[in-house]
DNA sequence: TGCCCTTTTGGAATCGATTCCAAAAGTGTT
DNA sequence: AACACTTTTGGAATCGATTCCAAAAGGGCA
């Protein structure tokens, strides 16, 4: 048979449709017989509410969608699963989707959030342009998280980037280094403020804000490897290294490790992220320690205030604390 | 202003709905005249047609679900990245969602297939128990994709596991190992088809099936860590061991290291997925590489058939060829 | 111009759940 | 038993896009 409906329901249970859907909703009183009636019929038909039916007459879906350009990422996953517990202690199912760092792909997602298939949109990664944030932001219900860019009407949620670098250089320098490098994302908004952080730490220092090498598109492993490659031609060699996150430090430790040197008692090597890999680094790695999935959760919570208080488009940033974490790559 | 409707729109352009509806879905012919008329409106308020609407007339959604426990893995995003393509090329959307394999969210997410939220689900790693898989198969387009549980009316698209596990178990003992042991993942599906063909491997060879130790929950770096410090409290030790992941291997790799034994020399070791970590290893691991994109997207060619073709619920599994990746940590 | 045939158009009916309003049933008090 | 009041119920209207049908407009030809 077909799906059943709120009617064949009625039907069975030999009562009216709105009887029915107050006893779905338990919107208003319904007798304990009637209550009991519909109860049987719905087991008896397994029946199920439609989401489009129900969707388009309340005007909302319960649903918000979480977007990265991708998900193979310790970060990311956890912040997604913060915004997914959040979400489900308010009654909203979190979807996550991949754009690939394709702009059509992207588009088409916050096209859902346009068309009202979801009522909120968790943004890790954008892949438009500022401005275009910026717009979507202005209309509809939309955060940011770990990775914000520079919109006046987005929220978003993430560490003090560039705070965090300077204490991690600072660190550095704490432990006797002198001659520092960094291995950045340029594109990458957290980058360039990751970069910042370091040099400001090297300026009050007085020290000259040495080699910064910037890797491009996919910033990973090999990235790592290939800067690292490019550090050790030069003459004098740094006797720290700060990499963008940790991932990049693993490739950097495996390079310098393969040329002979000796991490860190010949060179300090410090990542970012606290990810799986730096723990599964030899050495082990020192790292900024993103509060991941509290980030997810209090994103999920602004989300949730735009969504549902009318107009509360609250602007800004709210910083979560980050963590330093020593581990043997810096003694 | 409220969000314009399809009246709003016939209205500012001056026709009927049913043009505003034609134009909007090419369905049927429509002057130039009138096409212009109505795209000018459109665009002029910004006009979307509502996706609930829409959905509830058409009875589909054109979006699919992908579920899985945890997305933190690069055979998962790839396989998923494959469904994405996939579902692209044929209009499709597919959304992911991990259940953290709990049991409450996981039904909660295949319910959004009852109720019509989703037109077709990618099935990952299954959190319900085998009759469950097979019950909503048997009524609704699913499709199973790596981890396969024995459902009859679910269609699955994975490598032969168990193959898998047995060609790369013969590759340890052609390079002269005599005494294996591996540390398989209980509770998976696949870690049970991959304790199948390391034994199969051995019987052939005449070997005694040798130590096997089952993690549990979380089989990570950790857990091949502990795995294999109880490996090493034997009395004589294997000189190869057959882990189940690369992340496990990677832990096996370094107690082993830690211990002052040396990879390959000393004992072998071989990982399954080729994953990111795989490389990072070292020594590097040999595993099995799947082909883990191209399985995303027969998986979602295969749900594409069940949700378009009226009564195609064929059943069985598709193998995929997976591929053996020799690198250092076996000689 | 008149006739027939094709193309285009308007508008009502439809999808299924919710909600509002008025009517019916129930409860209690005198 | 009659009244006032609350609780419960039925059913029509509604959400917004699509689709079907019949009507109107356009086109070609005699």
């Amino acid at each position: 048979m077909a799906r059943p409906t709120v009617q064949d329901v009625a039907r069975t249970a030999g009562v009216s449709v709105g009887t029915v859907s107050r006893v779905l909703n338990g919107s208003s009183a319904v007798s304990a017989s009637a209550k009991e009636k519909v109860n049987a019929a719905i087991k008896e038909l397994s029946y199920r509410p439609l989401a489009s039916a129900r969707d388009l007459r309340r005007d909302r879906t319960m649903r918000v969608l979480a977007l990265a350009k991708n998900l193979d990422s310790l970060v990311i996953s956890e912040v997604f699963r913060g915004v997914g517990d959040a979400a489900a202690d308010s009654g909203y199912v979190s979807l996550i989707a991949a754009t690939d760092g394709d702009r059509d792909r992207e588009q088409q997602l916050v096209d859902m959030l346009r068309n009202g298939s979801v009522d909120g949109l968790v943004i890790f990664s954008p892949t438009m342009p500022d401005d275009d944030v910026n717009t979507v932001a202005e209309q509809l219900s939309v955060v940011q998280v770990c990775e914000i860019v520079d919109a006046e009407a987005a929220f978003g949620v993430s560490i003090d980037d560039r705070q965090a670098a300077y204490d991690i250089t600072k660190h550095l320098i704490n432990t006797g280094a002198k001659k520092l490098a960094m291995l950045a994302h340029r594109g990458a908004r957290s980058g360039q403020l990751r970069e910042e952080g370091f040099r400001q730490a090297l300026t009050e220092e007085g020290l000259e804000p040495d080699t910064i090498l910037l890797g491009e598109g996919n910033f990973g492993f090999h990235a790592g490897r290939e800067l690292t490659k490019k550090l050790l031609e030069a003459k004098d060699l740094p006797d720290a290294i700060f990499c963008g996150t940790d991932v990049v430090a693993a490739g950097c430790v495996r390079e310098l490790t393969d040329a002979g040197l000796r991490v860190p008692q010949d060179i300090a090597v410090a990542g970012f992220d606290d990810s799986a890999q730096a723990e599964m680094c030899v050495p082990e790695l020192t790292t900024v320690r993103q509060p991941a999935y509290e980030m997810g959760r209090v994103a999920f919570a602004e989300l949730l205030e735009r969504m549902t208080v009318e107009g509360a488009h609250r602007k800004g940033r709210t910083f979560l604390p980050h963590q330093l974490v020593i581990r043997d790559s810096t003694k």
